[in-house]
RNA sequence: GCCCGGGUAGCUCAGUGGUAGAGCAGCCGCCUUGUAAGCGGCCGGUCGGGGGUUCGAAUCCCUUCCCGGGCUCCA
């Protein structure tokens, strides 16, 4: 007699010839019907697998997320089908599920655009109520390569895999080289839309074709997809470049330049919040600020590896006689030079050099995107050089600045990435013994530190490895914020020394640091984060007074004047509108503080507060709000959103 | 850079070969308001730029600029 052992302990028995869907027939009919696939030892299985006994198994549903993943993948295909159904002679590539959806790469006989996704989503649905079984057929190579001699892109597929271990899933007509699994029938569907079109390179490379990839997604239930369509409105509503028009804070011309965006009073306001902020951290930890321009000689570039390594981000040079001008597109060098400006001893060290410079990236046009993606941005640049010995303090100092001011903006989650170079690609600075130094300090002050992180090759600086932070936002995307590097190499390029206590002359260690990354792609995660609500610290306007009639105007002033003395940034709505009205358009700019003030505050010396997202009111004595507004300043608390 | 889509008033958008429109904003006036739109009037456009087709172009074609979606999460 053989068994199964199930999650909950218990054996069940199995019949010679049995499958994962007579098992879970077995286990429960509610069960069965909800089977998406199985897993056997772990393995996701088809419904269809061959169940011997002696295995763990498990149903998997739709709501797993490896039953999630097969929904979508099995939707993909659904897609795939209507689409060779209404464009015969279409190349189907490749199809794989993704994070809430699918997509699938095709090379369409025809075009393709946004007008004709619902007419392949309605024959999607004639293909699911056809509820055609879905089948997996494992073909050898030769017949893989017979079934697709019109179509390069399976063909080159199939050549990278092993014959014997080719499997092809088929649904009526519809057949698709794939690894599986897949849900039982075409009926077994969850609900799914298709939700946009775009161009996709084959294998990603811009060298080969451009596909067609159409994006789409899929979930176990109406109620499901309905909740996940109202969470992307919600991150449209959040949309920096929208709330960025709406509240006034910047704006782009092409009159200036594409990927140049312009900061407008409020913007900039924000802008120099928050810089102001992260200086006076900075100043905190023992950093000396600098300033080092725009243009940098290019010879400079040439000696630290920019050039080399970088030139495809850098804007053309700007002749002048001999002498060949860069817009800077980093520090490092510029901080370097500095450093070399004077004689160091080890007693110096460590020098922090802190800028918070305007830096200059030719980045590609389709590229460029709003303000996460621009050709102007402004860094919060460190540059720690230190002995050897002092890597891992300095290390421990950075990861400090980073933790308290992530945790001030109100990012809590996050986790680290260690970016390391993948050794094949030529990309990084050749120097084994060098990057192998950096890669331990780097891994030993992590350690230390007792933060967990998870390793990825390839994604290294040219000079050095880099510990990234992805910080989560409210909705859950992951945005790369901080990053912290250590440099071996540049340094010593660039001939930075300081003598030691041996008397003999060292090269520094360089450390690399950027809390907020680029200002302007940090206000566009806090602008998302926040939904355009700044906490008061931030807000460029922070209360606005609003008399009910004309004739409390000269008392607004009055107020807004006590309020300025503190330190508070307050505005009087003097507009010809109704109060209700200014209620609205100021609720609407989303100001922290509403102060109402007619004949009842007039007479009482107060005002009347309606907080930002709250309809009640609130009667103070006007040095009474001011206080209690320059304490919640003062606190930085971006609890109260 | 490349593929697809788009660009009409400051903003959001209608208008698909036959006289350029709406709402909001702005300006002017009336109203003097008690917690999310008071009323009336006026102004506002090289229909992104350039070229072409046509008796006639916002509309069709070419070109250029800008914006948006995307460009390995690998059968």
């Amino acid at each position: 007699m053989t068994v199964v052992k199930l999650p909950d302990g218990r054996e069940l028995e199995v019949e010679p010839g049995d499958r994962a869907r007579d098992v879970a027939e077995r286990i429960g009919k509610r069960l069965a019907r909800d089977a998406v696939v199985a897993k056997l030892d772990g393995e996701v299985v088809d419904l269809d697998a061959p169940v011997e006994g002696g295995e763990e198994f498990e149903v998997v549903t739709g709501d797993s997320p490896e039953g999630l993943y097969v929904l979508r993948h099995s939707t993909a295909h659904a897609m795939a089908q209507a689409i060779l159904e209404l464009y015969p002679g279409s190349k189907l590539t490749i199809g794989p599920p993704i994070e809430n959806g699918f997509y699938y790469d095709i090379e369409v006989n025809g075009r393709i655009t946004d007008e004709d996704l619902p007419r392949i989503e309605e024959r999607m649905r004639e293909i699911s109520e056809r509820d055609l079984p879905i089948y997996c057929e494992r073909v050898s190579k030769a017949e893989a390569e017979e079934l697709y001699r019109d179509n390069p892109y399976k063909l080159e597929l199939i050549e990278d895999l092993e014959d014997g271990d080719i499997t092809m899933y088929r649904q009526g007509d519809f057949f698709d080289l794939c690894r599986g699994p897949h849900v039982p029938s075409t009926g077994r569907l969850g609900a799914f839309k298709l939700q946009n079109i775009a161009g996709a390179y084959w294998r990603g490379d811009e060298k080969n074709t451009m596909l067609t990839r159409i994006y789409g997604t899929a979930w176990p239930t109406e109620k499901q997809l309905k909740a996940y369509l109202r969470r992307l409105e919600e991150a449209k509503a959040r949309d920096h470049r929208k709330l960025g028009r709406e509240l006034e804070l910047f704006t782009f011309s092409p009159d200036v330049g594409a990927g140049v965006p312009l900061f407008m009073p409020k913007g900039e306001t924000v802008r120099h919040l928050m810089e102001a902020y992260v200086r006076e951290v900075q100043t905190r930890h023992g950093y000396d600020h600098v300033w080092t321009g725009h243009l940098v000689n290019e010879k400079l570039y040439e000696k630290s590896g920019h050039l080399e390594h970088y030139l495809d981000s850098m804007y053309p040079p700007m002749v002048d006689g001999e002498t060949r001008y860069r817009l800077k597109p980093m520090n490092c060098p510029s901080h370097m030079t500095l450093f070399n400006s004077r004689a160091h001893s080890y007693r110096d060290l460590p020098v922090r050099y802190a800028e918070f410079a305007t830096l200059y990236r030719y980045e590609k046009s389709g590229e460029l995107n709003g303000l996460t993606r621009v050709r102007s941005l402004t860094q919060d640049d460190a540059h720690v050089f230190c002995t050897e010995d002092q890597v891992q303090e300095e290390f421990a100092g950075a990861l400090e600045i980073i933790r308290e001011v992530l945790d001030t903006y109100g990012f809590t989650d996050y986790r680290v990435q260690l970016s390391m170079r993948d050794p094949d690609d030529t990309k990084y600075i050749a120097d084994e013994e060098k990057w192998g130094r950096a890669e331990r300090e780097l891994r030993e002050a992590l350690d230390t530190a007792g933060i967990q992180y998870e390793e990825v090759s390839g994604e290294a600086a040219f000079y050095g490895p880099k510990a990234d932070f992805m910080a989560k936002d409210v909705l859950g995307r992951e945005w790369q914020l901080s990053t912290i590097q250590v440099d071996f190499i540049q340094p010593a390029r660039l001939g930075c020394e300081y003598v030691g206590e041996d008397g003999e002359t060292h090269t520094p260690v360089l450390l690399h640091r950027a809390v907020t990354g680029s200002t302007e792609r940090f206000l566009a995660v806090l602008i998302e984060h926040y939904a355009g609500s700044f906490p008061l610290w931030l807000a460029p306007v922070q209360a606005v007074v609003i008399p009910v009639a004309d004739r409390h105007l000269d008392y607004a002033r009055r107020v807004q004047e006590e309020l300025s003395e503190v330190g508070l940034r307050v505005e009087v709505d003097g507009s010809q509108n109704s109060m209700q009205k200014k209620i609205r358009e100021n609720a609407r700019q989303k100001v922290p503080y509403l102060l109402i003030v007619g004949d009842r505050e007039v007479q009482d010396g107060t005002v009347n507060v309606r907080r930002r997202g709250d309809k009640g009111q609130e009667a103070l004595k006007v040095g009474d709000f001011a206080r209690s507004a320059v304490k919640e300043v003062a606190s930085r608390d971006s609890r109260f959103l």
